[in-house]
DNA sequence: CAGGCAATGCAATGGAATTGCATTTTTCAT
DNA sequence: ATGAAAAATGCAATTCCATTGCATTGCCTG
């Protein structure tokens, strides 16, 4: 019997081991997108540099994606949609609040259409908005 | 008579500084957002502190905007709008091209309006996307 | 059981922002 | 104009992270 954490790890193609699981779980606790340093410090003892190539691993294969919140250091997220190695495909917003200065991913909020300029190719679409979040008004 | 440069800076109230018309005239100089390395090396024999501090007060009088664009190290742009110390009001996207690594503000394209789930209250919004710049296709 | 590959951990590297402090430049009142 | 005070500058040091090299450990298979 495997474990469900186990199982989301195999559908990505992603070898099971102890510390990946850990990694994962930690982050199917979270409701806001959290940093490295912040996983580090909420799993205890785990090796920074473990954690590190985990996520990167996890972000390759399309089981997290790394959120830019205009603070410098990135946060990481659990895809929400179909994500694969192929590509992300959770184009949701990003929300930084300023007083908590927590990063919530919105994925309720569809991101509206763009129209560029002619013959400028899209690949990633990726929208941060700051402000208050709900919790802090 | 008073230059060009010289005006911008006094009009934003901030002291005209041999060293700070140099960073403004070579940002004006400027096609896409560059990061602080990028006017340290345009910009010899110049000290990469004072540069820093140049762009954080153009920043906060509302001269130039730092733009994310997912590199992790900022970016600097000229405020095209009317921005000043209470806040910057230009909203327009950032365009990252994976080829050339080049930062684009494209001011001619506006951001949607984007609607967020009650109580959350929006400071500022930031686009960035990533693709393929007309240059480079 | 042994050999090999994958995963891990430690230590080191490297890039860049940021800050403290001493020095220089600018401003301003006299 | 001139000297004191304030602002700006430059250097060196700090700090913070991501990232990598390398040696070790763990796991899996023949």
């Amino acid at each position: 019997m495997k474990t469900e954490v186990e199982n989301i790890l195999i559908s990505k193609k992603i070898n099971p081991t102890a510390n990946r699981m850990l990694v994962l779980d930690y982050l199917l606790d979270q409701h806001a997108a959290i940093s490295l340093t912040d996983i580090e410090k909420g799993l205890t003892p785990a090796n920074r540099v473990t954690i590190y190539r985990s996520l990167k691993l996890f972000s390759e294969q399309g089981l997290v994606h790394a959120v830019e919140d205009g603070t410098g250091t990135p946060k990481y997220a659990l895809c929400i949609e179909d994500c694969n190695a192929e590509g992300h495909h959770d184009l949701h917003l990003h929300f930084y609040c300023s007083n908590c200065k927590e990063t919530y991913c919105l994925p309720s909020t569809l991101i509206p259409k763009v129209e560029l300029p002619d013959k400028f190719r899209v690949e990633e679409v990726n929208l941060l908005i700051k402000g208050i979040c709900d919790k802090c008004v």
